[in-house]
DNA sequence: CCTCGCTCTCTTACGGTGTAAGACACTATC
DNA sequence: GATAGTGTCTTACACCGTAAGAGAGCGAGG
């Protein structure tokens, strides 16, 4: 019996390894001691359930987001919503994680208040600095998560499986012609991203 | 063994039940079994599998949005993203799901072609219809999961838990001055959703 | 009336889940 | 070498989704 030398930052490395190889539904607590050698019950020495492990999964890539709160608020504003969305679209299968649970932990509640602060010095009251930036983050991982759901290398099955073409000619006709490139998608969410960003102002 | 007189539909009705009453975590075939004086097997003869079920209770959420393209497109859009808003704040328990799940069933299919052929009458590209669609969708579930998140009678447990005031001033600040009535909400709501409405545009 | 066949419901079972409780082994300190 | 943590494992429980098949109830045809 000896000892693995884990800790809880290992314990969500491979947990992050493991969501990313196999999809979210694959994270179990007994799959993830397997993948470190050891028993499930040994991951709760390092975090108290199962939740933790998700929790320190969004947390990690909340934290991870770029904030330079420099110049026109609308363009570091603009930058820190494509960080997050990079940020997102690098571990994809932890979408509906993020997409669902409230911002509680740390890392994600620091960024969060970095932001808020300079929208605070842009004159936002600090109620509506926050629902900037929840209007901004919902917006982003919307985009993200239709954007994801929708490329190559996605999980499940085909998009829009019971599709009748005679019953729903413009979506089937949307769909026939491609949903386009990495960039194509970038471009059409920098787009929508400039349309919302030109329209908030503090009030 | 008396019959129980099932459908697929009052299976729905009653899970629609279930899960506004105690969560989507209670929503288990056995539970819903139970609920109906029935084993959990027996709801397998109308429903493939859990999966259909959960399916099945998106679609309702999904088909009973109004779609009334009459008039300038940015007045009815608006009018299409406050009708889905309302249908997502009647059942939040359901919004994890909704985020979460990509549009494939008959009545979600529906509502997005009746939206999608409205937009491509206003020149827009079947494309740019869909990704307008998507925008506005993924806009509304946003706001309306931070709404429901953050409004009295949320599940879960206080919204920001381990909130050091020291540590995170202005988010401190905003949550002390309080999250607002409803009719706030659909304040800010209309403001963002405007902000971003009035960027949209045919390309 | 019976009986056939269809529709519906239940029973049993399997392999999975999260995790509570406690026993045990290893390791560092005295 | 004995002691006291620290880390790991074993066992167990209550739940989950669902595959397979047995069996009940019931309407129709004889």
């Amino acid at each position: 019996m000896k000892r693995a030398g884990l800790s809880r930052e290992k314990i969500l490395d491979a947990a992050l390894d493991l969501v990313d190889r196999d999809g979210i539904a694959a994270l179990s607590m007994r799959r993830l001691g397997k993948e470190l050698g050891v028993e499930a019950m040994t991951l709760y020495y390092y975090l108290p359930n199962k939740d933790a492990v998700l929790d320190g999964l969004v947390d990690r890539t909340l934290a991870g987001v770029a904030v330079r709160p420099e110049g026109p608020w609308r363009e570091w504003a603009r930058a820190f919503a494509l960080s997050l969305r990079a940020a997102l679209l690098a571990h994809p299968a932890l979408l509906p994680l993020v997409a669902t649970r409230p911002v509680s932990t740390p890392g994600g509640l620091e960024t969060v208040e970095r932001v808020a602060r300079a929208l605070v010095a842009e004159r936002f009251s600090p109620t509506d600095a926050l629902h900037v930036i929840t209007t901004l983050a919902t917006f982003v991982i919307g985009q993200v998560l239709a954007e994801a759901g929708r490329t190559p290398g996605h999980d499940g099955p085909d998009p829009e499986p019971q599709l009748d073409p005679a019953r729903h000619p413009v979506v089937g006709q949307a769909l026939a012609a491609g949903l386009g490139t990495a960039d194509d998608h970038e471009d059409r969410f920098t787009y929508a991203l400039d349309a919302l960003l030109s329209g908030l102002a503090p009030r």
